[in-house]
DNA sequence: CTAGATGTTAAGGT
DNA sequence: CACCTTAACATCTA
């Protein structure tokens, strides 16, 4: 139990943005273009919008042509113009083997390819889901999500904050206003610009703003190369920190922690104004 | 045994 | 209305 490699496996999973580009990438990378033969559902409850019935229907016979990523959603679509919705929430994954390899207590979902290898859905505490829709765009407009995280332009971003009334962390986390941020990285974002989580929109500068705008790219560019795994990410980053008595990498003072927005912020009160 | 963790949604308060 | 907090969902760890 002392193989850093092996802890670091257990760790939770907390799919944000950064998660789900490593899970498009891992998708592409082994998933495509592959006939699939059955589908194994091990619980339909993770099932929206659709049933087990309908998605073999769909399924059975066709191929994952390819995927495209928006906020935290992966969309993987079908050779017969239906789309599979992927939604991780806080522990779901993918994971990819043979597909004589023995169930995992987690497993939910299961897409076996006529190659013998299986495309798993696994999701631990079950808040994650699936669905199939036949329009992308009507799907996300029922979703009423905001411009991707990643995405977004410095204009249509400088006008969510100018427009918005409420805390900058609850801001940057409502995906109905930007779409792909979630507790971890908004605290790592927000440390990499220097503002205080529960700075109002309504007090931060031109300045401010593009420098979140800005961090938001790099933070995010900086984890998916180090595959979405905060352990991995710089020294310097505030991730790295982000424990209970846990110190600033900058000024070495304690970091502190606040409720916000029914979550807990890590922040630096001496570095984030 | 309890508290806390993660994301979304709904409900209730200011 | 726009924003906030809380609780619920499921399950595991400290």
């Amino acid at each position: 139990m002392t193989n850093p490699a092996r802890r670091r496996k257990e760790l939770p999973k907390m799919p944000e943005w950064p998660d789900v580009e490593i899970f498009k990438q891992y998708l592409d990378a082994t998933s495509l273009h592959q006939k699939i033969h059955t589908i194994t559902v091990h619980n339909r409850r993770i099932f929206k919008d659709t049933s087990p019935d309908k998605l073999k229907q769909a399924l059975r016979g066709h191929c994952f042509e390819s995927t495209s990523h928006y906020g935290k959603y992966l969309f993987v679509e079908i050779d017969n113009r239906y789309y599979l919705v992927l939604h991780f929430a806080m522990t779901g994954s993918l994971r990819y083997s043979k597909n004589n390899r023995k169930k995992a207590p987690h497993d939910r979902v299961v897409f076996n390819f006529v190659n013998g290898y299986k495309l798993v859905y696994v999701c631990q505490r079950m808040l994650g889901y699936i669905g199939l829709v036949k329009s992308l765009a009507g799907f996300l407009e029922s979703c009423e999500l905001g411009p991707d995280a990643f995405s977004v332009d410095n204009k249509d971003f400088k006008e969510i904050f100018r427009k918005s009334r409420g805390g900058t962390k609850s801001t940057l986390m409502n995906q109905k206003l930007i779409a792909g941020i979630g507790n971890i990285y908004s605290d790592e974002i927000l440390f990499q610009a220097g503002v205080n989580p529960k700075k109002q929109c309504s007090k931060l500068t031109d300045a401010d703003i593009e420098n979140l705008h800005r961090n938001i790219k790099k933070v995010f560019r900086q984890a998916t190369k180090r595959k979405a795994d905060p352990q991995r990410l710089p020294k310097s980053y505030l991730l790295i920190h982000r424990r209970k008595g846990g110190v600033c990498p900058r000024c070495h003072n304690k970091i502190e922690t606040q409720r916000i927005a029914g979550r807990t912020a890590f922040f630096c009160p001496k570095c984030q104004k």
